[in-house]
RNA sequence: GCCGGAUUAGCUCAGUCGGUAGAGCAACCGCCUUGUAAGCGGUAGGUCGUCGGUUCGAUUCCGACAUCCGGCACCA
């Protein structure tokens, strides 16, 4: 007879067997509530789970991150059994959950509309507030089969299809509604309560652009109403972040339909983007890289060359001028390569680092174009690596040092890295491969960083590392890469005279840091609510005047902190103190400087940060010096915080 | 590119069950000389995204296109 062990060591001896929900039952009502599921020797299973052994076992509560991940399935469950109530020709497909929540996807002959929610939600809410039982059976894969064939479920009939047959097949039925699925769930649809429909999209049938596109529902689910109060109120902040609406209100840059995916820069935004450039530069410079230029508009045989005219025609953008076609440069290495190529090359140049903020245009399609984060024309930090083999890990390593100083350097803490291995289509040696991508390894295994391995998502001519970052509502991007290119150096003629004397093909390594330099703006902005740190705010202090009186000491402050390299202007407009500060505390400015009688007498100004912060009277030599300060910091110690 | 939604003043947004439109902020003019997040008054501002259709009449209804937004696919 089973003796359960519970998570805080006590022992539960019973005279039969019985199941997870009559254990929570044992311990408390309360408990038994709330139980969502259990699980037994660490494995997440079902209240209605039997157990007939000696066990470990905890009761899971939607307290829990399990339970909580178990009661968005079931909301999937109860989102999809509302459908079928109320559209019975729609076809169910899969459900999974997702960050914040869930998503079903649907066939049906037409989309549904913002309306269809609001009645679909209605419907799940009668049906939770029913507490309709949550029941689990095994079929034979075959009868389970049979059975959605039987209802017309053709989708779900395939995903079952696609199963083992020596896998028996779990269904969830929940009244009148059955599904397909591993589980497990919540006992009764009355722990589901707390959830949104949140937008309807479409979505292609398992993730391909060939297959027919189905009805995606989107959808939040938590454990308490609290929880998803706060979460969509968390939305609607993380909706005052956006880049976009922050572009405008600090008036950094804008776009227009005449030139869509292309960025219009206005002055201020223009000065954090040259801030940036300079810092990368200046950083490049000292370590080892050189800078070079090379033309936006290169005849298409290039391109055929390089093979990207074969597979990217139709994102590039193209020109025609006196019998020649050209491209518009959609990415600098094949220019890159013409340098190189430039005299002979000896192993001795090695490593060559090429690096060039050149302009580059690529025709994105037209769905994916959204604010500075992806657009068709845009800048990268970009450089190219010409080394031997046995260099690659060096070069990876020293990277992948800059690449966290730099991030420290803007602020970021959270980077998520990647390495993609080889995919099926590849060129070079599986030798080649095998050291690519154990040096690529090796490099981050000795840095002791966290990666996610990507088998397969390499590039066609080699094994790669990503570096990317999340905007305000978590959506993750690309930034840094580092790549490693078996193919074009040889593909454009590129070689260096070895030690022995033969010529050999060097390996070209492809790396950015920031990646597009509009990307990382943009993700800056997000990233620090609009308020960037003082060294790369586009204004970093205004003098605000009280009175015309004070107009000739203000454009004096404006001056000497001027002479010190500082971005400042003053404010003498003919308004109230305190209407000037909003404006400027609106506009993120970090510190207002305000000079009034007090301050002219004494050769100071009243320091104010945009955080609301008095930080009283300081000398302007003083203030000078401590601005000057942090800016050097990169923001690392803020007289605001 | 695909599915859905949106497009009204510089910005944020109302509105018209078909009779050519309104607020707040911003702008401009005037008064106020101001001490730490909006002083007061006045003026001006719109081919209601573009093109076409229905209608006596379209910003409103229908269609196409463009752009944007949210997803999906893509991302050298």
């Amino acid at each position: 007879m089973p003796v359960v062990t519970l998570p805080d060591g006590s022992e539960r001896r019973f005279d039969h067997p019985l199941t997870v929900q009559e254990i929570a039952v044992s311990i408390g009502s309360g408990l038994a509530r709330a139980a969502v599921a259990g699980t037994v020797d660490g494995q997440l299973v079902d209240t209605s789970t039997l157990i007939d052994h000696d066990a470990q076992v905890a009761i899971v509560t939607g307290n829990d991150p399990a339970g909580l991940a178990v009661v968005r399935h079931s909301t999937a469950h109860l989102l999809a059994h509302a459908v079928k109530q109320l559209f019975p020709e729609a076809q169910v497909t899969i459900g999974p959950i997702i960050e914040n929540g869930f998503y079903y996807d649907f066939a049906y002959t037409r989309s549904f509309t913002p309306d269809d929610l609001a009645v679909i939600q209605t419907r799940m809410e009668a049906i939770a507030a029913q507490n309709v039982p949550v029941e689990r059976t095994i079929l034979p894969r075959d009868e389970a089969v049979a059975l959605f064939t039987g209802m017309g479920e053709h989708y779900k009939a395939e995903i079952i299809a696609s199963i083992p047959t020596s896998d028996a097949i779990s269904l969830y039925r929940q009244g009148d509604f059955v599904d397909l699925c591993r589980g497990p769930h919540v006992p009764h649809t009355g722990h589901l309560g707390a959830f949104q429909l949140m937008k309807v999209a479409g979505a292609y049938w398992r993730g391909d652009s060939r297959n027919a596109m189905l009805q995606r529902i989107y959808g939040t689910a938590w454990w308490s109403r609290k929880q998803l109060k706060e979460y969509l109120h968390r939305l609607e902040e993380a909706e005052k972040r956006d880049h976009r609406r922050l572009g405008t209100q600090l008036d950094l840059f804008h776009s227009q339909e005449e030139a869509p995916g292309m960025i219009f820069w206005h002055d201020k935004g223009w000065r954090i983007y040259k801030v940036i450039e300079q810092y990368i530069r200046d950083l490049l410079y000292d370590h080892g890289y050189q800078e070079v230029h090379t033309p936006e508009v290169i005849d298409r045989s290039l391109w055929e060359r390089s093979g990207h005219w074969d597979k990217f025609r139709e994102a590039m953008f193209t020109t025609h001028s006196e019998n020649r076609d050209y491209a518009i440069k959609p990415m600098n290495c094949p220019a890159h390569i013409q340098i190189y190529n430039q005299g002979l090359r000896s192993h001795r140049q090695l490593p060559l680092r090429l690096a060039e903020f050149g302009s580059c245009h690529r025709n994105e399609a037209s769905g994916t174009l959204h604010g500075l984060m992806r657009v068709r024309q845009f800048v990268q930090d970009d450089a190219h690596i010409f080394c031997t083999e046995d260099q690659i890990q060096s070069e990876v390593s020293a990277f992948i040092d800059l690449v966290f100083k730099v991030y420290g350097d803007f602020g970021f803490r959270d980077v998520l890295v990647k390495l993609s291995t080889r995919p099926i289509q590849r060129v070079g040696t599986d030798a080649d491969w095998d050291k690519a991508e154990h040096a690529l390894e090796r490099a981050l295994r000795d840095r002791d960083l966290a990666f996610g391995l990507q088998p397969g998502e390499g590039a066609f001519y080699g094994p790669k590392i990503e570096f990317s970052l999340r905007d305000c509502l978590e959506r993750v991007w690309q930034c840094g890469t580092i790549q490693v290119d078996f193919s074009m150096p040889g593909r454009l003629g590129a070689s260096y005279v070895a030690e022995d004397g033969t010529r050999q093909v060097p390996v070209m390594l492809h790396r950015a840091i920031l990646g597009s330099m509009e990307r990382f703006i943009g993700i800056l902005l997000e990233e620090h609510a609009g308020a960037l740190p003082l060294w790369l705010a586009p204004v970093q202090a205004v003098v605000l005047s009280l009175t015309d009186r004070h107009a000739d000491y203000a454009a004096f402050a404006e001056k000497q902190l001027k002479k010190q390299g500082l971005r400042v202007i003053s404010d003498l407009r003919n308004e109230k103190l305190g209407f000037k500060i909003r404006e400027h505390t609106l506009q993120r400015v970090p510190y207002l400087l305000v000079v009034g009688d007090r301050e002219v007498e004494n050769q100071a100004v009243a320091v104010r940060t945009r955080t609301g912060k008095d930080l009283g009277a300081v000398g302007l030599e003083d203030l000078g010096a401590r601005l000057v300060a942090e800016v050097a910091s990169r923001g690392r110690t803020a007289m605001e915080d």
